[in-house]
Order: C-alpha cells, then sequence, then structure tokens
DNA sequence: TGACAAAAATTTGTATAAAATATTGCTACA
DNA sequence: TGTAGCAATATTTTATACAAATTTTTGTCA
C-alpha cells in the first residue's frame, strides 16, 4: 500500500470516548479523500497513524460500515468503500428523493421560526461565499441545507439526508474540481426565496437542478462515462421525476 | 436488572465472524423484544448469556448503534433504543414516504421478471396465512414487501426501508395482540393487483393504509395516548400526504 | 436530609494469543 | 525452461484476558 500524500486527521476533538475520535477522524478523512476509495484500511497501521488502539478503531470501523462509507469483508479486513459512477447515479438518485420530500414537509409545516433560521443560514452562508474559507464554507453550507430540512417533522428522514449525503460527499474529491460556469450563490438564494414563499414546485425542481448538476459534471469528467454521460443524466433525471409524481 | 423471561438467541449462525453472530442474534433479540426498550446491555452479561466474548459484542452493538436500534451512551454503556408513539409516529411517517417512492419507481420500471417474482411471493404468502407458523410468515411477509420495491432501481432506497422496518418491528411486541378485524392477506391481493395494473394512485393508497393502520392500532391500544390516538393519527396521515404530493 | 467521600461495579482501552488469509518459494511435471 | 500445484512462512485479522479510567452506588458525617 502506497504511503498517502497528505497527513491524517490528528485533531483531538475533546471530551469524546477514543471510539468516538476515531470515527470522527476516520470520517473526515474518507470524506476528505485522504482516505482514498478501495483502499485497505489496516488495523496496525490505522493504530500507528492515530495513535489509538485497535478495539477503539475497529468499532469506529464498525460503525462507518453500518453507514456505508467502510466496507467490512470478514476475516479480510476493512475497506474505503470504493466508488463507482453506478453508485454515484444511485446516491443522487435517493438523495433527490429524500431532500425532495423533506423540502415538501417543511414548507408545509414550517412556522416563523423556521423561516427566521432560513433566512440566517442564507444569510451567514452569502457571507462566506464572499470571504471564503473552503472549510467553514463547507460547514455553513451544510448547515444551509439542514436548516431547510429541519422543519421537516421527521428526524429518521433528516438522518437519512445525512447520510447520503456523506456518502456523496467524497465524490467532489474524486471529480476534477472545475470552476464550472456555476453561481452556487445565486443557485442558494433561488432556493431560500421558494421555499420562503411555500412554493413546493418551484423548490423542487431547484433542488432536483442542484443535486443533478454536480452529479452531471462528475459524471462528464469520468473518461469511461462521456460519451454516454447525458443519456445517464437523462435517465436518471426521468427515474428520479416519476416517483416524485403521484399519477 | 430483572432476568428475563424468554430465552435468548442460541442459535449458531454458521459461517460467519463472532461480530456477525453477535450482531445477527441481538438484532433480533431486540426485535422480539426478548431484550426490551430501554434495558441496559451490560457487556459482562452479554458475554455470559451469548457466550461471546467482549470485543464481538461491542462491534456489533456499535453496529446496531448506527442503525438506531441500540443507544451508545458515551462511557456509559449501551442500552436497548426506548420506544415511543412520537417514535413510532416518526418511524410509520418515514417508512410510507420511502415505501412510496419505492413502490412508484418500481411500478415505473418493472419488467416481466419483477412481475413474475411478485406473482410468486403473493402466491407463497397465500400458502403461508392458510398453513400458518408465524416465523415463516414472518420471513415471506418481508419477502413480498421486498420483491415489490426490488425494482425501484436504487439500493439505498431499498436498504433505507429495510432499516425503518427493523425500527418498527418491535412496536408490534409491544402493542397488545389484539386480533383485530383485519384481512391482510386480502390488503396484499389488492396490493398486489394495484401494483402489476401500474396503478400508482392505488398502490400508494394501500401501503398508506397497510403501515398506518397498524400504527393506529398500537396509537389507540397505548393507555396515555388513547384521548388523542384519532388526531395523531389524523395528523400524521396529513403530514404525510402533504410531502407525497408534487403541488 | 443533603453533601461528600470511599468502595464497588462497569465501561473503556491495551497487550497478547489464536485463527485465518495471503504470500513466498519449492518441487514435480509438461 | 516454464508453470501448476502444494507446502511452509509471514502477515493480518480476530478474539481473549487483563489493566486503567470512569461512573454508579453505598455509607458516613454534618
Amino acid at each position: 500500500m502506497e504511503v498517502l500524500n497528505a497527513p491524517l486527521n490528528k485533531a483531538p476533538v475533546t471530551g469524546a470516548t477514543l471510539t468516538e475520535t476515531a470515527y470522527a477522524r476516520l470520517r473526515e478523512d474518507i470524506l476528505r479523500g485522504r482516505l482514498a476509495p478501495g483502499e485497505k484500511l489496516r488495523i496496525e497501521w490505522l493504530r500507528d497513524s492515530y495513535e489509538i488502539g485497535a478495539s477503539p478503531l475497529r468499532e469506529a470501523l464498525s460503525r462507518l460500515a453500518t453507514s456505508g462509507l467502510v466496507l467490512a469483508k470478514g476475516q479480510q479486513g476493512f475497506y474505503v468503500t470504493q466508488v463507482s459512477i453506478p453508485e454515484l447515479l444511485d446516491i443522487t438518485k435517493a438523495r433527490v428523493w429524500a431532500q425532495t420530500l423533506a423540502i415538501r414537509a417543511a414548507i408545509a409545516q414550517g412556522d416563523r421560526d423556521w423561516e427566521a433560521r432560513v433566512l440566517a443560514a442564507t444569510h451567514r452562508l452569502g457571507w462566506m461565499e464572499a470571504n471564503g474559507d473552503p472549510d467553514t464554507w463547507e460547514a455553513q453550507h451544510t448547515d444551509f441545507h439542514n436548516t431547510i430540512i429541519s422543519a421537516c417533522g421527521s428526524q429518521h428522514l433528516i438522518n437519512h439526508c445525512a447520510q447520503l449525503q456523506d456518502l456523496s460527499d467524497r465524490y467532489r474529491w474524486v471529480s476534477i474540481r472545475k470552476a464550472v460556469s456555476r453561481d452556487p450563490h445565486a443557485e442558494h438564494i433561488a432556493l431560500k426565496d421558494a421555499v420562503l414563499a411555500r412554493d413546493k414546485t418551484a423548490a423542487e425542481q431547484l433542488i432536483l437542478d442542484h443535486l443533478v448538476e454536480t452529479t452531471r459534471i462528475i459524471v462528464a469528467n469520468d473518461p469511461s462515462s462521456q460519451n454516454v454521460a447525458e443519456d445517464l443524466i437523462g435517465k436518471l433525471t426521468a427515474d428520479i421525476r416519476s416517483a416524485l409524481e403521484s399519477a
């Protein structure tokens, strides 16, 4: 196994058990691509890298295996889950579905306090997009989307959305980080406006575009999918839509 | 902690690691209510009961914690997740949403082979409902519903459905097992017919009734919720519906 | 009765041993 | 000479046993 080019996470993660520390660091290192897809996670090597014993590491890896970032092969150790275009399409599909339901429910049930929190999150995000430190923007961006769906009335749906976001997050590091002609701030403002205007139709169109567009860029940049990229995205969009219409 | 009234699972679960064995047994004992909601899962006690070492047990518990059947309190051990009416309502809501999306997608995409498998699963289930051995019926019932959604085109959605089913399963053991005036076989036949006729509207009405009705019975039997039972179910149904309509 | 301190029980983490898998190198044979 | 099969070695995963740290309980004294 080759040595990694980027240093692994060493932040202390105060006040938690070693298992939780290991979980947080492993998760972040996988999401950021410092632990590459398909890579074998040898316990002894992790033990040395993180300076955490084998038991806490194994427990953390077990949790990550349940959430899908890690693959646990019986008697053959742990691996970072592989990435692939079909998998990305599946994740995106499930994610648009979950987000759409959450937004519809939030629009139907959100109260004044929720509106205030959406406005506040948008405002904070706008400032970040100007004075951007990538890490802080990242956190604020996640918070923006989480705030919108926070009024959906189902913790389980929120958890599902968060899990799918983790799974899709690391595809951004795999893809070429082209600065495509895209205005994220405008997209966020539009979503905020649609949501606060309680315009379900507009909001779900926006969230679909938002998520599918990212996927489209990744698929288009994948050498072995370039020819069929538009077909794949077209079918993806059609599949998503067919389940979002009642009749 | 009081001694349990029913014996714990001792089946061998061949050809797997001890962690997988522990996971399978713990999961089943929790789903069947042999390990009661809220109960503390002391490692030493589990070690003696299952005759499995502490490490495999801790790993299995970590996995169950991620999927929501177990609560891991840092430095304070593991507990069987508590049950409650609000939690049941949340699970049901998320479950109807997930199942509805899955059925819509399956109706849109299912092929001839899928139709054949749905027919086969219905047939097997019908036989079970006549010559019922509860455990086998249980398995066949799960298989029936899984077969229907198997053509939805998203493994992640299927996994989400399965996880929510686990979470809701144990509420049946908490509730009084009244033989209510209900014909499960008729409900299943109706769902099968709607699905094969590609009738989205009928199918989603049936799955909503199927799942909400079970929840309604449990809520109605809960002493502290009896007065407000119909209100809770009414709001639940309204919330579910509001997110399933596009405009 | 309430606060505090000591003791017990339990969780968490480490180190080590056992089991399984993967690798290497050898021998037999084409 | 090359290669397939096999055996021995080495590595790695898995599980156990033990030690450290934390929480909970118990008991005492103001």
